[in-house]
DNA sequence: CTTGACTCTTTAGTCGACTACAGAGTTATG
DNA sequence: CATAACTCTGTAGTCGACTAAAGAGTCAAG
């Protein structure tokens, strides 16, 4: 038995033209064709959705996961890590920058009544303000 | 006195093109022009550019600091405090989603040896695995 | 007065990951 | 066998925030 490409995308719960684009941007494999030109695929091209989908919420980008793809085919585990240890740095850049807005915007929203006007609003204020340029 | 465009972007340090940029979405005003057609913008127009960089760092998006910016210009605190919160929100998911991820990545990477073949990878393993889906 | 730096408008390209559409051919169902 | 649902290719649009380039006009310095 084999996928048609609408039956693999219910499959994978993704859309038939994302499977299209992966195909064209290299992380699923060209099927095999029927004689009128359709898709059909093994049954395994669902699990490969699947490693796609779990590596983009583990925050790979598409280029990424074609690396871990291949690399999944046969290769060393020290790229495996390598990438892996380069996206947690990343990640972990990423929360300290959020974490640095998430402090000031707590202490800013805190600081603000939330009544009145405008002027002398804090968070306007350190907006506008030509001081305190660090944040 | 008053600024070219150029002495605007080198002022508030930013593109020329992101000034007028600007301009079209609204965020910064038209200034008066010279006989010739060429943009004079006042001395505070640096300080609304400012304005839109310390927004922008606080993660909020360029309609957002639009509508900061109406509210500065004779608004109410509450509507300023509001858009605030919602960002914070944004942000305080954002992190959460990150750090999840973190938490994945994290282990992944310590249990993984990062030498040897592929096979038996736990990064590989549970990005190929069908169980454990609940990333 | 010439040269180079600046500015003008309009249009298009970038990144990432899709998503949509047009127009044509194919397959499955009643 | 008609019709609906599916699939094909190729192209273009989306979001957000710019960035670049073309081609023409303007301004300042020597």
């Amino acid at each position: 038995m084999s996928y048609s490409i609408g039956q693999l995308a219910r499959t994978a719960e993704t859309g038939v033209e994302t499977i299209r684009f992966y195909e064209r941007r290299g992380l699923m494999p060209e099927p095999p064709r029927t004689s009128s030109g359709y898709r059909r695929y093994p049954l395994d091209a669902a699990e490969r959705l699947r490693f796609i989908q779990r590596a983009k919420r583990l925050g790979f980008t598409l280029d990424e996961i074609g690396s871990l793809l291949r690399l999944e085919a046969g290769g060393d585990r020290a790229e495996v890590k390598k990438i892996a240890l380069a996206k947690l740095g990343e990640i972990e850049t990423r929360i300290a920058d959020l974490e640095r807005m998430r402090a000031t915007l707590c202490e800013l929203t805190q600081r603000c009544s939330g009544h009145g006007p405008v002027a002398g609003c804090p968070i306007i204020d350190a907006l506008a303000e030509e001081t305190n340029d660090h944040a």
